[in-house]
DNA sequence: CTAGTAAAAAATCTCGAGAAAAAGCATTGA
DNA sequence: TCAATGCTTTTTCTCGAGATTTTTTACTAG
């Protein structure tokens, strides 16, 4: 499933399809802001944008719902999926949940292989954190905070486990990245990622749950304090 | 979400898109085994059967893999979705920890008009029950028990929560339905409803998501011992 | 000035044909 | 007999144009 499904795809490989460039290309589009909550996706506007065909563009738009980002009713065309305060505190509940009970399997089941990956991706995210002091290059940290928590549940062997938390977490990144045009810089991320890691390491999945519940409800909070002007 | 999200539509409403009645035809097809697990869907072949243009079926494919119905490998076309014994324990064990949640959460919020529908959808079900006795219209108690299931976590206030179970509800649904070629009756599933309503109604919640966890394990356990002419 | 209706404009939905790629098949050589 | 190569067939992927439906605009009546 996970090579198949759109969402949770962690694969770097090239698209192979133009239908894939164009669902890229939207996916991140929406992630990142650039389409707004609650756009309309007019296919004709689009597809001179994306450099595609209608019909091609169509079938993006519909890989696109697998993961929540578009929706689309009835004889209406397609939109941006709207957001909303409660929407995102959904999001962070299930993901605690989810992302908890994920992480207290990968502890129990994880070899050492699976701890050398998990001490490997937090170096490459360290480096990412220092080489982002000065530049705005957020994208590399981005992709190695999301490999940082892949890579943590990775040994637990449920694959739809898996396939639910990609998505939540591509929605939350959604969220946090709405947020991000006012709050610039993170809190301090390093720590609490660093003892997750210490915890998960040491076999502490009670410990390790804990701060990882605690490192997805700052988030949610953060951006729940925000002075909003609405998601909307 | 329901509403724009093709899984867990619980809507009855008329198909007002060709691509709408594709995905539905295609879908019904697929849980109900006229397409088998790793079947290719070739377009060409297959819009005939459905009486759509290519463009069309592609889209309601696409439509598809939202589900975990179909699966697409970049230029080699569609195929129905594999399906394993594994994969069917996973489902069922992320059933059981989702759905004991949200009943829960559908315990603790319900309020009676909750309860006064949970006791339609039992008597809706119980109904059908009687009427299939001697005939084979399995359609409508499917269609009942699904609604079932559904009311009685209604209440829980997640959308997330619900959205993916209805994806895991379907997914386990055509295993049912897979193995159900030959084991023509189920068991006392009347009975079990019955307690798990009366526990929810009583809002004894560890004693409806025990019951709740048996009633869905005892599915998986009913098709773990069949004689496996395997499921691919 | 508002409400309702009807024409006009825009957008969606749908289809079939052409280009690109993969799969199958036969021939050739070791 | 087996492996490799090149050709043929099949299938997928892509596009633009036509048919419906929705939305907007303009107009008339109250």
């Amino acid at each position: 499933m996970a090579k198949t499904t759109p969402a949770g795809n962690s694969q770097i490989s090239e698209p192979k399809t133009l239908v894939e460039s164009a669902y890229r290309a939207l996916r991140r589009d929406i992630i990142e802001g650039r389409l707004a909550p609650g756009d309309k996706l007019r296919v004709e506007h689009l597809k001179d944008d994306y450099g595609v065909g209608a019909g091609t563009l169509r079938e993006a738009l519909s890989l696109l719902i697998s993961d929540a980002l578009v929706v689309s009713q009835g004889q209406r065309g397609f939109r941006v999926a709207p957001t909303s305060l409660e929407d995102f505190q959904d999001i962070t509940c299930n993901r605690v949940m989810l992302e908890c009970e994920a992480l207290r399997q990968s502890i129990a089941m994880g070899d050492d292989v699976w701890e050398s990956e998990l001490l490997a991706a937090f170096h490459r995210l360290t480096k990412a954190e220092e080489k982002l002091i000065g530049s705005d290059n957020r994208e590399e940290w981005e992709e190695r905070n999301r490999v940082f928590h892949e890579v943590l549940i990775a040994a637990c062997p449920s694959r739809w486990l898996k396939h639910f938390l990609s998505i939540l977490y591509q929605q939350a990144e959604r969220y946090r990245r709405l947020s991000l045009y006012l709050k610039p810089i993170p809190r301090n991320v390093h720590a609490e990622h660093e003892a997750l890691m210490n915890a998960a390491i040491a076999r502490d999945a009670d410990k390790a749950t804990t701060l990882l519940a605690e490192h997805i409800q700052m988030t949610f909070r953060s951006i729940e304090a925000l002075p909003i002007e609405q998601l909307n």
